[in-house]
Parts: structure tokens; sequence; C-alpha cells
DNA sequence: GCAATTACTTTGTCCTGACAATAGGATGAT
DNA sequence: ATCATCCTATTGTCAGGACAAAGTAATTGC
């Protein structure tokens, strides 16, 4: 039952060496070389078996039980995961909500503005009283079927931003252009009923689900840049996550 | 603007040390000892302040950093995070969802029966054909106003479930109690329309937007234990997640 | 034969030490 | 004065070792 799992470690590579074995076991543990339910060999045997430092191969296993892929159990060992949990959307996916799901998504710009930030927007991006902020609403589409609207609101003392950009590079891609690293958002997902102007633009009916994301996006510095109000077709759209219990 | 933060690491208490520092800093960050935006000494400092490692030190701030409580830049120093963005649900209330809004959360079960699961519930929790499961719908309600409806399937080879603990002890009590540690969960989240079955359970009318969410929660040794369909009132309750880019 | 004890395996925690990579400021040359 | 270069502070990565705790299996005593 103890799988030997024959990883190529390349030191000479950039990427850390416990990242190497992280994607490793990963792909193994994808094409099926490590069966869900196996046991893996025991950390210390492991590790000498491709030359790395127990904390080495620790630091990995660590990231692939936060991830959910492997449980460790003290005194018995590890061992991968029950199948059919899946890898999902999961915490990484800060940007870039979908495009995954095959089909090609556009978006197009519907208004844009930049104006002077009412309170509650001032609020949530910690701004001061006075201060300006883009303002813009867009239109997901994939496949040319609409899925989403977005509503947005951007701090404007960091990054340029116009509306030809915008539809060209997205607004994560301006900003991470702008030397925006982006380390951590808050957001709240709930549901509402389509309203009359919302409808005609998702192409569905007043009355229709909806499922609604509030997010605020942080960067590596504390501040507040982005936050805004998007809603799905509840139809079309849901969110999965794969919470782990540490 | 470096804090020196002094802690009390007890050497002698059960709790790893690492989680000590942890916990210790989440503290000064509640009662404001740290102030959201300061800059934490380094790492070896802090670390020979407390009489610790760096490597356990660091295990500590690791784990602040993926809670979104600190932000560290190589070459520059640790941060705490901007205000505003508060610890959330979380990922650690794989169970519980509530009961933290300050309202008495109270519990009604609905239905309860034991018999063959159809191939839909089969396949969610990798059973055989013709195995059983316990299948039960209760409404949850905060202060005696109705919140959720809940639909939940539960394996029985593992813990034995009547009405009565389901309804003195929760779902989760009885499985915790019944030897069963939960590893992880998939969860889904979407909306949907109240019909007319979920509108009067719920005090609302057929047609209000609906929060849905679907689980299916794994234990250590890999088996899918219990899944579960809610439907949350929208107006109500919101999902909140603090999503961190490692 | 059965139960309690012991031994062993494996993960959990912690330590010391070292060097690399990066960001930012200080320094120096032009 | 301005720009490129060096230096320093700080986090990132990695090694090797040691002991504790928990779960499992084997052994022993009755």
């Amino acid at each position: 039952m103890a799988n030997s799992l024959n990883l190529n470690i390349d030191r000479s590579s950039p990427v850390p060496l416990y990242h190497q074995v992280v994607q490793g076991i990963e792909n193994a543990i994808h094409d099926g070389t490590l069966v869900p339910g196996s046991k893996l060999e025991n950390e210390i045997d492991l590790a000498a078996a491709m030359n790395l430092s127990r904390p080495t191969m620790r630091k990995a296993m660590d990231e692939l039980v936060r991830a959910g892929l492997l449980v460790r159990k003290r005194g018995v060992g590890t061992q991968v995961v029950a199948s059919q949990v899946r890898r999902p959307l999961e915490l990484s996916s800060l940007f870039d909500d979908l495009s995954a799901n095959g089909g090609k998504p556009t978006t197009d710009v519907l208004t844009f503005s930049h104006h002077e930030a009412d309170p509650a927007i001032l609020e949530k991006l910690g701004l001061a009283k006075g201060a300006s902020v883009y303002h813009f609403t867009r239109l997901r589409l994939v496949d040319g079927k609409p899925l989403a609207l977005m509503e947005n609101w951007v701090r404007d003392d960091i990054v340029e931003i116009d509306e030809a950009g915008l539809a060209d590079h997205g607004l994560y891609g301006i900003l991470r252009n702008g030397g925006v690293n982006f380390r951590l958002a808050q957001q709240r997902i709930g549901a509402m009923i389509a309203n009359d102007y919302q409808a005609p633009l998702l192409e569905t009916t007043p009355g229709a689900a909806l499922v609604t994301m509030e997010r605020t996006a942080v960067d590596d510095t504390g501040r507040m840049v982005e936050t805004g109000r998007h809603v799905y077709r509840a139809d079309q759209y849901s969110f999965e996550m794969t919470l782990v219990q540490r």
C-alpha cells in the first residue's frame, strides 16, 4: 500500500523545493499514480528518497493537507484523501472568477466615470472625505450570453484607469500592471431578486434569482484598493469552495 | 513604529508554543495593542524576545498571514493588515454556521427517516448500491424567527441517529460524539426563489430570494459522512469569507 | 485465552544554524 | 543634481537533529 512515488526534484530551478514536491504529489494524485485512500510512505523516508530534509517535505505536505488533498494522522501515517472532492475555485482565485468553465468570457463596459465618492464607498475603501474614485459597471458574458453584472469602485491615487484599458486588459490586469499586489479580500455572498434594471441586461426576467457577491480587496501595503458588488444569474453560476478543518 | 509586543509564553502548557503566539498576536490586534498598519519587529528579534526559535515564530506568523491578519514583505518587514477586514466566519467554521450573531438559535426537526438512498445521494456519499442513509429536514430559527431550511443525508454505518438526539445535540454534536473527526468539506453557494413549500416554513412569500448551500463533509479517514442542502432567507443571511493570496 | 503492558512506528513540535533573494536606502561617480 | 551601484535589513528557503505524543502491534503476565 505504501506508494514510493518517484519525483524529480530540480535543485537548480528557481521554484522552491517544497513547491516542486507539492506539484509533484498533486500531479501524481491527478493522473492516478497516487490512488485515493492509499497511504504514503512516512515523511522521513520520503524526504530521504528525494534527498530532502524532513522540514522541507513536511512543509510540502502541510500545503497539501491545507488544500485538502492529504490527511495526516499521528502514529498512523499520511493518506490521499477520497476522490470526488475535487480542487475547486479555492482561495487562490482571488481574481478571474471564471474563465475555467470552457466558454469564452468577454466583458462590456456599460458605464464609466470618475467622481467624488459617497460616504459608503469612502468607508469601504478607507478613504478621507472628499476623495475621488473610479466607478464603473460592466457586463460579463460567456459565449455571448450574459452571466454577471459587475459594479466596482477603485481608488484613483494608485493607477490611472480609462474605459478603453478597462475593456482591453480587465480591472485586475490594469491594477497588477500598475504595481498593485493583492494580498487578501473580504467577500460576502448572498442572494437577491432581479430588478427591472438588472433583468434585461442579464436577459432574464424580473424576479429571477441572482447570486450577489460583494468584495473588497486589499493590497500588500494594507490599502483597500477596490470594492465592488457583482450579481450573477443563479441558473448559471455558483461559488464552490473547499473548507479545511485545521 | 516597531511594536515590542510582550507576550507571555507558557512552556509548561500543552498548547503548542506557536499557537500561543498566534493567539497572543490575535488578541493584541483585537484589543488595539497592535494598531492596523503598524510594523512588527523582525522575526529574529521577536523570537529572541520570547525565547523562541525563528522557525517557531515563523510558523505562528504563517498562520496569521494565512488568516489575513498580517502581511509580510521580503526585505521590508511584517505589517498588521488594514482594519475593516475583520475575522469572518472563515474556514474553521466547518460547523455551527451561525450562533455568533447574538441571537439564540434553535432547531426544529421536521421530518426524519431511515431508508435506502437514491442514486444521487449514493454518488455524493460514495456508497454502494443498496446502502441506507438517514434523511431528515430541519428548520433553524434564531430568536424564534425562521432562518434556514436544512435537508441532510447521513450514512448509517458510523453512528446511530434518532430524532430525539438530533433535536438535543445537533447533527455535528452526534457525529463528533460518535468519533467522527471532520477534516474537510466541499461547499457550493448559489441562489434560488422560494417555492410554495419553503415559503411558509420560512415565513416569507413564494418568489423571495434564498441563498442555497450544498455541502458534503469528509472525515479523517476519507469517508464522505454527510451531505446536505440548506436554504437561507437572503434578507437574513449571507456567507462571509476572507480570501488570502498566497 | 484474555487483558494489561511494552515496544515500535509515525507524525507533532522545537531548536540551531546557514545562505539566498528582495526591497529600500545610502553612497559614490559622473 | 542625477543616476547607477553598493550595502543593509528582513523575509524566504533549506538542512539536520532531538524529543514528545499518539496510535498500532506485539509481548507478556495472569
